[in-house]
DNA sequence: CCAGCTAGCTAACGCTCGTAAGTTTCGCTT
DNA sequence: AAGCGAAACTTACGAGCGTTAGCTAGCTGG
């Protein structure tokens, strides 16, 4: 049975959060288990109670984190047919989690390469898959006639990173909310197809 | 004296280089010193007399980089008054130099966390000089009418992540050139700000 | 041709890391 | 009240790290 009332209130999710924190922070090689377990006030050992290797807190980061972002963009296109519509909320939905998500974010973008095969190419498969959807949407969009740019590549690129860097600056402390935000960084997107304000 | 033909082309310059494009692949923490000799073709302990420290060489990177940086600026924008002018001329160089210094921009960008202090400080101190110069380029555009943006503070954010991102997928070999990346990303920034194609 | 310096080498250090094994504590169930 | 099981603990391991010390080969300047 699970313990009621635990002496410490440590379990897989309170490592997990702990070791996303501080890989945001320092990096995956620049966390050691023993900055985990003390943050939690435990013994560094103890953590194998609540997981099986270090390696593994970061694959269960990254898979969760990339499946949310595929998730997030079929629910905010599927429907939708016109470019301008489609890329208005693939963005928003980019960039906000950016801003809800940001040690997720950080880590991903900082250390998939310390992901260990072949795990490390299945999740650049599935990054992929959303980088390739969203350069559709902008390709389209350039087609039909409603976006104007010299490459759709380029600007798919800047696009994203673009919403990558929210989570660099962003404090959810702060004078702005998740939704401002991604509204205003959806603005400064859609300015790169030469969409103008609507 | 130095050596007129060494039996192996090893210096401060290569130790550096190599550490460059080590680091920038798998991050400071990421990287082992024998990694570095391993490239070089030659044992660990060599690398001392062509060094001082591991840490050392994340030192001179850093500090190199965001000095050109700052160097960049200064000699884009003085002698320029009109805003639109000043800015393109400091995204253009700003981003030139990420496609043309891919590796430091990278390390700075990721690394400069696993600096020592007070030396870390210092940089991010140097860092904040150029952002602050930029935001104020668009502050001073905002006040004259020139460009439309909301917070002048968030396009800034967005404009430099922007430019930092080339480094994350430019290739050296690739089609396209350092200056029409940095011609079409600086009319990105400029759309950013509302300002049109001209 | 020899002295000296540069830059390589091997060996070894102290430390920290991730992980394993075995033991102890203690609340909940029966 | 007993005892089971979860989750903490201590101890220890082997590997790898950055770094130091001391030795050696060989080119260079005199």
């Amino acid at each position: 049975m699970t313990r009621a009332t635990p002496r410490n209130a440590v379990s897989s999710q309170t490592v997990l959060d702990t070791a996303l924190t501080l890989f945001a922070e320092r990096g995956y090689h620049g966390t050691a288990l023993s900055q985990i377990a003390e943050a939690l006030e435990v013994r560094t050992p103890s953590l194998y109670n609540h997981m099986t290797s270090k390696q593994e807190l970061l694959q269960t980061i990254v898979e969760a984190t990339v499946r949310g972002v595929l998730a997030d963009f079929r629910q905010a296109t599927q429907g939708r047919t016109e470019p301008i519509d489609r890329l208005f909320h693939a963005v928003l939905v980019y960039a906000r989690r950016h801003a809800t998500h940001r040690r997720e974010a950080i880590v991903v973008n900082r250390d998939t390469s310390s992901l260990e095969e072949p795990f490390r190419s299945q999740m650049q498969a599935l990054r992929r898959e959303h980088e390739h959807a969203l350069r559709q949407i902008i390709s389209d969009g350039v087609a039909a006639g409603r976006f104007t740019v010299d490459s759709p590549a380029l600007a798919s690129f800047a696009i994203r990173e673009l919403c990558v860097s929210i989570a660099r600056w962003y404090q959810d402390d702060g004078p702005i909310g998740p939704d401002q935000v991604a509204r205003e960084y959806t603005e400064f997107a859609l300015s790169i197809v030469g969409v103008g304000k609507r």
